[in-house]
DNA sequence: TTAAAACTTATTGTATACTATATCTTGGAT
DNA sequence: ATCCAAGATATAGTATACAATAAGTTTTAA
């Protein structure tokens, strides 16, 4: 007989819960950028056994969040200033990938979330609520590539934007100037609403690579291409 | 005190080994798209526990080689045509800008890698063995990433390239013609080569971008862009 | 006193045991 | 005969136990 394949349940084990907890930690910066994490430790906090744990570390491996040392220990990733200039590399090439492909499908719901989401940022920024501006920020983002309908690509940039979470919070926390002009931010992100409704690929593409690297933490590296 | 960070040094666990044995299972069909894999028989049958196991498969299942349904089981993971379509969308993109990229900082040995590549491909085009023209087809493409400089661009083409394998594989058992033309494809292997030695950016991107959706099998399928 | 060796401890990797759930089987009622 | 329910079985998820290795400590010899 035929194998049959399963349709996707919703079901939550301790392995998936402890991967959120691990990287809800890790971006939050409670788990600290080069610091040892030691699975009995933290298993017995989290109240779980090594087993769901290991998984959790695992998956938190592949998306490069921890860094594993054979034999030696599970280690929190620490982004290079290297490392950051490939994801913001990445991220203009991918987005603005992503921006070309949406502004062929988009539709009005989607136009109407982004601007709504939009309209959050805009009042947090308002309030200098940093934290939410952030949040705002990634929805921006994130509804931009779902737009684009490649589910591959969205995993990709997610992942992207994940990693720089951490950083981007301990900027906060150090000096919250350097964030600044989220309105601008908003306003930028306006302009892009505003191509993808006119159907316009390529101006849609050029401002979102304009838009990304402008947030280019690096600026005084030299820029190629 | 602060936490040492090691330095990485080469081991194989179990679980590395397991992975390795699995994927490559994967990519030759012995474990067929959309069939079950049962944790306890495969493990008794590579003479392992099941805890290696698990981990080896968590890692197959980001690398989307496998897909888990909670509870229910692990699947040999089958590509849509929805996704070959993602896939092919990504190589473009990517591995155009890889190539952008290389033509600015590509050194000598680096170029005389890839033309002897290209060598040992035509080599095996010539002698009609579609195996050894499938690897080299990979190492060509690896090279050219390589010398982007990007090594999160590299994993992500990577890991494109080996999602296509196993389809590739398939097509040469059932329909050798299809896959034909391999000289075609070393000298646009060439070309490429030329334009990254000649430091022209946009020819390279655009050669590569070209030669990519040459070999979309899904050619009936309106492309956009 | 210093350095190497032997020993101890801590921690990762692996195997096994247990638990909970999904699937299959059997039996009974309609 | 068909459908549903209760029990049995298979298998994934989790906990624990054990093994191997790395790191740390003490001892001993020069």
């Amino acid at each position: 007989m035929k194998a049959k394949i399963p349709t996707r349940i919703e079901y939550k084990s301790l392995a998936d819960i402890a991967y959120r907890i691990i990287r809800d930690k890790i971006l939050i910066c409670e788990l600290a950028p080069g610091s040892k994490i030691v699975e009995e430790k933290l298993a017995q906090e989290m109240g779980i056994s090594r087993s769901p744990l290991r998984k959790a570390l695992t998956k938190l491996e592949k998306e490069e969040f921890v860094v594993v040392f054979p034999r030696k220990g599970t280690y929190v990733k620490k982004l290079s200033p290297q490392e950051i200039k490939e994801i913001y590399d990445l991220r203009r090439l991918l987005e603005g990938f992503a921006a070309e492909q949406a502004a062929h499908f988009i539709n009005g719901n989607q136009l109407k979330k982004m601007k709504e989401i939009c309209k959050k940022h805009r009042s947090a920024a308002q309030k200098n609520d940093l934290l939410s501006c952030l949040i705002h920020n990634m929805e921006f983002h994130n509804a931009l590539v779902e737009a684009s309908k490649n589910t591959k690509l969205l995993k990709m940039v997610n992942n992207l934007h994940l990693q720089l979470q951490a950083m981007r919070l301990q900027d906060i926390k150090q000096s919250p100037e350097i964030i600044g002009a989220q309105e601008e931010v908003v306003k930028e992100h306006l302009a892009i609403i505003d191509a993808l409704s006119k159907s316009n690929p390529k101006l849609a593409k050029k401002l979102v690579e304009e838009h990304i690297m402008r947030r280019y933490p690096q600026k005084s590296i030299e820029l190629r291409g």
